[in-house]
DNA sequence: GCCAACGTTGGC
DNA sequence: GCCAACGTTGGC
């Protein structure tokens, strides 16, 4: 059984239009201890995602996105040009991981934060509960299928 | 651009 | 190991 996710972006850095394009991409610059550990101990090949755009207008669930590979150390922990340039990370044990991701669909319009408060089953996701910063989240199952249908139009 | 909420850092 | 200061996130 996969398990599920949800994945936030800011859509000017990488949304999901750039993931449908590329097919595939590493998820890059995490920088957060829980969320690392959740890519690097709990992420398994074959987990689906919400793909979700932070910081956006309007920010909300833009497609699904499927886990390729887990536990790969992130490249930009080692490019001293990079944002994420992390000079106390050796590159024999790498403090940063990320995962590959591939593109599975796009919603045909982006569910706002709105939307997805409205509906009183998701009162529980991670990403509706106040002051919750992580940009990796885990979702139920119910949680995912509920937003993968309202994506797809199939949920009033 | 504001600001609440949170994570991290570093002095002690 | 406490905790104040600081930095970041992200909705609004």
């Amino acid at each position: 059984m996969p398990q599920f996710w949800l994945l936030k972006c800011e859509p000017d850095v990488y949304s999901i239009a750039d993931l449908e394009r590329d097919g595939e991409t590493g998820w890059d610059g995490v920088r957060n201890y829980q969320v690392r550990n959740f890519m690097r101990d709990t992420m398994r090949v074959g987990d689906l995602g919400i793909f979700y755009h932070s910081n956006a207008e309007p920010s909300g669930a833009a497609g699904v996105l499927r886990v390729k590979r887990v536990g790969v150390p992130d490249p930009t922990q080692f490019d001293r040009r990079s944002d994420g340039f992390d000079p106390k990370s050796k590159s024999a044990d790498p403090t940063w991981v990320m995962c590959d991701v591939s593109f599975v669909e796009r919603f045909a319009s982006v569910v706002p934060l709105e939307r997805l408060r409205a509906e009183t089953t998701l009162s529980e996701m991670l990403i509706l509960r106040r002051g919750n910063r992580l940009s990796i989240t885990p979702l139920t199952a119910a949680e995912f299928a509920l937003v993968r249908r309202i994506g797809a139009g199939k949920v009033e």
